[in-house]
DNA sequence: CAGATGCCCTGGGCGC
DNA sequence: TGCGCCCAGGGCATCT
């Protein structure tokens, strides 16, 4: 489940192989992965001839940005992946856009088994993109983070869980990370956030930074079913050092208590009772 | 406005 | 071997 993390080492491998070139066509297959455009050539329309020439991410957003106004924002859901693949060689199943370039390089394939992910093509309003304006801040590319975390935690009788995970409010953080920050942070995810003090507050923020770099520097997260992969198809490292997410049972790294899973609205929660408060 | 609920969707794991 | 069931959960619409 790509969250920021994942997303990043994405944006690093999309920015190394794809910057610079052009795109001859886009491929797709069926209307789902493109359901922002009310018809899915009109996607296909607006990214042929395009050269890619940056990229950028908000929070598990990635934005392909080319030499006119289009972008191309890409949002991988549960289980969306974006794959280098050779010209010519056979969509595997579940491939729903696939871009191929006019230099006869790789292509880049979004693959996608349920489909929650998806790929639009749209152009900024005064500088802005109106379908991400509904995001927060991302805790690692804006420099008022801190002082952002500690007035959103101030005065909000909202647990700290869902809280970081309210992509309105902080962009990137989903379920895994939220639990490994709140372990780092040494708080309980039902902790309510505004009884944080000023020193909690900047722990979770120091958390935040810490547990998200470091995950980035490992190449993101790849549970059991290893459904994450990078743009080469591997995957990540950082599941070898999460702490308490998926470790039902096993002792707590710090303290050696066992890890406590909770589970509300069907999302489950690791946590250490003991050293989170 | 905030929180809760249900829906979208498929592969994998499990019990029988 | 195979079938039905459950689970994973991000984002969004819809409600209270």
């Amino acid at each position: 489940m790509p969250e920021l993390a994942e997303v990043e080492t994405l944006r690093r491998g999309v920015q190394a192989e794809f910057a610079g070139r052009r795109i001859a066509g886009a491929d797709l297959d069926g209307l789902r992965s493109v359901r922002r455009h009310p018809d899915p050539r009109e996607f296909a329309r607006r990214v042929e001839g395009r050269r890619i020439t940056g990229t950028g991410r908000l929070g598990k957003y990635l934005t392909l940005s080319t030499d006119d106004r289009t972008v191309v924002v890409a949002h991988m859901g549960m289980s969306g992946q974006l794959l280098l693949s050779a010209p010519g060689e056979p969509s595997r199943r579940h491939t729903h856009v696939r871009l191929r370039f006019d230099d006869g390089g790789p292509d880049l394939a979004f693959v996608d088994p349920r489909t929650f992910g998806e790929m639009f093509a749209t152009e900024p309003v005064n500088g802005a993109l109106a379908e991400l304006a509904h995001l927060g801040f991302d805790p690692l590319e804006d420099p008022q983070a801190g002082a952002k975390v500690a007035a959103l935690v101030s005065g909000r009788p909202t647990r700290l869980k869902p809280l970081l995970m309210d992509q309105s409010r902080i962009a990137g953080i989903g379920n895994m990370y939220a639990d490994e920050i709140l372990f780092e942070a040494g708080l309980r995810p039902d902790r309510p956030a505004a009884s944080l003090s000023a020193p909690e507050a900047a722990a979770l923020h120091r958390a935040m930074r810490t547990v998200l770099t470091a995950a980035i520097r490992h190449r993101g997260s790849s549970l059991a079913d290893e459904q994450y992969r990078d743009l080469y198809g591997r995957v990540g490292d950082y599941q070898k050092r999460h702490r308490v997410y998926g470790r039902e049972g096993q002792p707590c790294p710090r303290c050696g208590a066992p890890v406590k899973r909770a589970r509300s609205h069907g999302r489950s929660s690791f946590s250490c009772p003991e050293c989170q408060k």
